[in-house]
DNA sequence: CGAAAGTATCTCGACGTCAAGATATCTGTG
DNA sequence: CACAGATATCTTGACGTCGAGATACTTTCG
């Protein structure tokens, strides 16, 4: 079975026969992977009317457990995003009845933004379809496989998060 | 070793022991690393001046090999952008002397977008400086290991790519 | 107690992308 | 050969994000 990436390198050893291209054969395919999968997470949202920073901004919240509140300074760390993004969509979630904007009891600079009862349903709905949409992708690999493979990509990754993303 | 992801998987368990979330274990960290190397990515190429979707186009156009020209169209199918987007892109290299449109000999509604002498140097130093930085990432795997790992994503990728993409 | 530094959130302007539509050109059919 | 439809590229307007700065409040320390 061939893939793009095959093709990329092919075309590289072609052009770079002095270079070693050996490390886009992991790499780019995980870059491509994660490109895929971005799309196929968009039409899994998407049956459930949700956008993907939706989901991230939901699921966050639903995470954290009951009373299913974070301050947006907790979302911004954990979505990536800046704060001016953050408050656009904080703003727009609160327009579709997702969450809730409080003040928060111990500091009045602060906020909190808590899961609406519909938030709540949603970002569950939209978690399960995603996670069948998921099962479906992984089909491809046998159990064995996929926990070898969870363990070697946990190598790779480990160095960024333990540097402090 | 733990990473985010381990944690991630642990609050689902936690709040919502009934679900079996064990794709997040492979596909979460594909997409957590894969942004982790898009920032791994922008510094790499920061060195050589370039932003990383200056460095889609010209290796694209590098991977062409003589005469280094491919038409917009092209190149869209390759870097998965809109020809909105391709034709700023174009314009933007064109100012920095990295390519240079050229009429199509042979359909006068096209142009061929070739990589100059400059842009070649650019995209062959970038790549280069790419490579080392990605041979750092994967030095967390023995050779076998990095080989298995390119063969697991394959199979995960290909039925994408065999779809047309 | 009061001033300075720190923190939390929001506001605003700039930028890149997308999607739809416009224009010019080519191709196949009758 | 003319026309309809296909193709290639560019133009335009809307949108989401970022980054810098503004505002309001809290904490620390003299």
């Amino acid at each position: 079975m061939e893939d793009e990436v095959d093709r990329l390198v092919a075309a590289w050893r072609r052009e770079r026969p002095d270079l070693d291209v050996e490390p886009l054969e992991v790499l780019s395919r995980v870059s491509r992977l994660a490109r895929h999968l971005d799309r196929a997470r968009r039409t899994a949202f998407a049956e459930h009317g949700l956008e993907p920073w939706e989901f991230d901004v939901l699921t966050a919240l639903r995470r954290a457990g009951a009373p299913y509140q974070l301050s947006p300074g907790q979302l911004l760390t954990q979505t990536l995003v800046t704060s001016g993004t953050m408050t656009n969509r904080i703003d727009r979630l609160t327009a579709k009845g997702l969450v809730v904007r409080l003040p928060d009891p111990d500091d009045r600079r602060g906020v909190l933004v808590r899961l609406t009862e519909a938030g709540r349903d949603k970002a569950d709905q939209a978690l399960a379809g995603l996670l069948a949409h998921e099962r479906e992708i992984l089909a491809q690999l046998a159990p064995a496989q996929q926990t070898e493979l969870a363990a070697l990509l946990r190598n790779l990754v480990a160095p960024f998060d333990r540097a402090g993303q």
